[in-house]
DNA sequence: GTAGATGCAAACGCTTTGCCGCTTA
DNA sequence: TAAGCGGCAAAGCGTTTGCATCTAC
């Protein structure tokens, strides 16, 4: 509650306000489309454009990070989360951020020849409400 | 070195065998470019749209499955090679299959109040020829 | 007042599709 | 020889960019 406080860019907008407010709010990733969706409700006119941009520049600082899922637009959340995983459900598609981490494996550890310096983790199911 | 020789489509073609040939040849996953340069060496001319095409229709008929990694084209891989995982060297870029799998997590378990059914691993590092 | 930010629409890159000639069976 | 298939080029679609206007400072 305290990190988007900070001015991005230049300028404090009432649109990158909104943008920032909606991905700290969210209990997962967001696609371009969800995060448009939301921030749109708080401010009046906010431009896909004005998104796009936005986006690339909380990436660019390093506030927020992609998320891939297989086949699905890129997803975006904050970058100071901590080691996390995801969960995607079969149900409803929402993606839900993880605490626990399922890895048997240390860091840094040799695997096959090869080294392992970090792990991507995503899991399917269901979540509490579809099942 | 069985299944790829079954006929895909109604007819067989020089460019059918070739994109199925190196999909099986290949020790990890594939971008349509690769799989493009690579089978265009085998036939004479290949167009990226017939790749396209014989992509999308082994997918169909699921003798492929669909890779994807951060920021990354989505890659291809034959659909019978069992549990696995995926590494991606940061020197090379390359992808590699791994036959081992690092999850502590059995199938169907719960994990705080997920039903988890499956799951997704990738880790990065490096391979042996770049460490 | 000035430079940065926005919105719109055009441009862009990757993927898909239409069309016609070629090839397989 | 008929219909599937491949190549080419046009169309689509999500993302990026140019430009004029607006706004934070």
């Amino acid at each position: 509650m305290e990190d988007h406080d900070d001015k991005l860019g230049q300028r404090r907008t009432s649109q990158r306000d909104a943008i920032q407010q909606v991905i700290v709010d969210s209990d997962g990733p967001l696609t371009v489309d969800d995060i448009h969706a939301r921030a749109a409700a708080a401010v009046g006119t906010l431009g896909i454009a004005t998104v796009y941009r936005t986006v690339k520049l909380l990436m660019t600082e390093g506030r927020i990070h992609s998320v891939s899922l297989p086949d699905q637009p890129l997803r975006y959340e904050q970058a100071d989360l901590g080691h996390h995983h995801h969960f995607q459900c079969r149900g409803c598609g929402q993606v839900y951020d993880l605490e626990e981490c399922p890895m048997a494996l240390p860091k840094n550890r040799e695997l096959a020849g090869f080294l392992v310096e970090d792990h991507d983790v995503t899991l399917y199911g269901r979540c509490p409400q579809c099942h």
